[in-house]
DNA sequence: GCAACACTACGGGATACCCCTAATAGCAAT
DNA sequence: ATTGCTATTAGGGGTATCCCGTAGTGTTGC
């Protein structure tokens, strides 16, 4: 058991393209059995979802056209938790079914399993897994393959984050030293008159250092600087 | 051994106490052939740091006295990584020495691993577990464990961390619609005459909202409340 | 019924924020 | 060494925001 995960947790650790993602997704199903697969990242601040998965094509162009990782109750609620979410135990809710209504016409069963992963940037990564059988079957099937997909699901969001596929879109800019501190004071509700007299600066140079930090941030305002300052984890909330 | 992970697992699940936590350590160490273990965390809104260790006596008190946290490499290389770490790869810096030098005094050994989980808040926690023995022993050791050890430490943080979830979750003020509306408007960088187009209503209702917002968030200016909101999990960083 | 609260709206004075320009220092490149 | 980039410093001017009020309507709860 732990030897077919080294097998395949070491395809992970080649070269970084996308169809390579695609085969360990394969390969993921054939070795422990589920029907299908996916895997999704999702950038915290932007909101933005990418992903691989081996779903059917017309599953694939019915999800992506309707939009539904909006309102997809798997990702939602993976993405608020630490531990696997069972997706039996989610609730029957409006978004639920607008999603997996449909779904049984494509091949697909809202019986499944989603293992969150996260990064030190914030940074989500979401490996699901499905598969229709009975009740019990996936039970078992669950209880025993749940720690290897948590490895398997560290693995790959580590390996996708490392290629630079995915991960400019959710890398941190980089802030200096002083766009950082003037953030972090504003954050805990300091004008920038206050901060000047702290750090002895004027507080013209204030505003100039929180203008650079909303250029790098790409935000409008101040407010929405420090907000993804925050969800970037540059700085910590007042 | 799915049967030992699930009765170990089962312990952390029970009451959230301090002995629990403890004694899912040991339990830890006894199941999986360890010398010792240890879990920490850091929660980034209140910076409070939280740990538990079955280290010896000495180690710990020594380990704090010296403020070993802040130059440890074990925790600042996996506070940056998704994989586990094996402390065996750390460079031999000064800081590492600065940890380990008097390690053997107390017996404790650089032959360990940690594996960092993160939740969504940004948080996260760190599992490490020694051993001292071959080289070779410790490859298979590990090997064999990892994959149970990245459950342990999924389970053991979600514990800790729905309890203390769970203490902030009360402290979490109750804003209107209105409000909530108006400074997820804010945080993506709308001004308050966008937002009173957006929400057909006076720019100056906008602000009235906007001030119960911050009363009732205990902030001092809009700036700090946004933080907060995205702190608390109200709304969403743009 | 009445108290409490949410949502709506307006005004005026003080202030903080935002944009423009601009200088100096450091550091990498080649 | 000169060019180029970034970090840091700073002033002037326009405007949006903040803060202090007041005040009517509708809903909820005792």
């Amino acid at each position: 058991m732990a030897d077919e995960l080294t097998k395949i947790i070491d395809l992970s650790t080649q070269s970084n393209t996308s169809d390579n993602y695609l085969t360990f997704i394969d390969q993921l199903c054939e070795h422990m059995d589920f029907d299908f697969a996916s895997y999704a990242t999702m950038s915290p601040v932007t909101g933005s979802v990418l992903g691989y998965a081996n779903y059917p094509d017309e599953w694939k162009m019915h999800y992506m056209r309707m939009n539904l990782h909006r309102v997809d109750p798997t990702i939602h609620q993976s993405a608020r938790s630490i531990a696997p979410v069972d997706w039996t135990r989610l609730s029957r809710g409006e978004s639920f079914n607008s999603v997996f209504y449909r779904a049984n016409d494509f091949g697909l069963t809202d019986q499944g399993l989603t293992v969150p992963v996260r990064g030190p940037f914030g940074d989500v990564g979401l490996l699901s897994v499905t598969r229709s059988c009975s009740e019990r079957e996936w039970k078992l099937l669950t209880r025993d393959k749940i720690s290897e997909l948590q490895m398997a699901a560290v693995h790959l969001h580590d390996s996708v984050m490392q290629s630079d596929v995915l991960s400019r879109a959710l890398r941190r800019p980089s802030l200096s030293a002083r766009e950082t501190e003037v953030l972090q004071w504003t954050a805990i509700g300091k004008t920038q008159q206050d901060i000047g007299d702290i750090l002895s600066i004027s507080h013209r140079t204030v505003e100039v250092h929180m203008r650079s930090a909303r250029e790098k941030l790409g935000a409008l305002t101040t407010i929405q600087a420090v907000g993804r300052a925050i969800g970037y984890q540059i700085i910590y909330p007042g």
